[in-house]
DNA sequence: AACTCATTTTGTTATATTGCAAAATATCAA
DNA sequence: TTGATATTTTGCAATATAACAAAATGAGTT
């Protein structure tokens, strides 16, 4: 066993923290597929505009999502496949909890 | 895109909220190795008995960590190998990021 | 330059999380 | 059954998070 410590341990735990919501992790789901706006997150969760840009704000900030500003609207996007992959494999592991 | 539902995210959101934490993280990947019991993560994290049993039942609460109990002590191990898998695949994501 | 539209930032309030200390519980040993 | 050890539970204070509303920014349009 590695002593702990906060250096090492607070890097991947805040990628785990930013999914750790449930919008957040709706958000990371949808971007699983294509780019997505944020107008269209608002109307599909019901939430003020402000909610799901701080939402997006933490997403990048742990370096899970990028933004990309093309004419007045923001897209956003997954920054990198193994989020993909990774979504999936909670995702799977939940399916079988199931069973 | 999907509509946002609660029903259909907490689930998952909380496991990764379970794993966003700096001492909650170090936790599950000690115990990909082996299990191990709570006096040892409280030597090698210096924080109070009290602190580490929150975190852990934190853990069992999402379903990450099971317990049992031989004698005077309480031995946590990975509910599933699933767990180690995705913990596995973000560790690895970060070491491409550095890149 | 003034006007929209899309989004972010700031301020605020309510709620949740974190960590410690003290008290409670459980198991083994004397 | 008393004592010691391992762990959990409870209470509490400090800090962090979440959501909204209002104000601010920025890009395209007139």
């Amino acid at each position: 066993m590695n002593k702990f410590s906060t250096d090492m341990c607070s890097k991947p735990a805040a990628k785990f923290k930013a999914l750790g919501h449930p919008v957040r992790f709706w958000i990371a789901q949808q971007l699983m597929e294509s780019e997505h706006c944020v107008h269209e997150f608002v109307e599909l969760t019901q939430l003020d505009f402000s909610t799901i840009s701080q939402h997006l704000s933490a997403l990048k900030a742990a370096d899970i999502l990028s933004a990309e500003k093309r004419g007045k609207e923001i897209y956003y996007r997954l920054t990198c496949p193994c989020t993909r992959t990774f979504i999936a494999c909670v995702n799977e592991k939940l399916e079988k909890d199931k069973r």
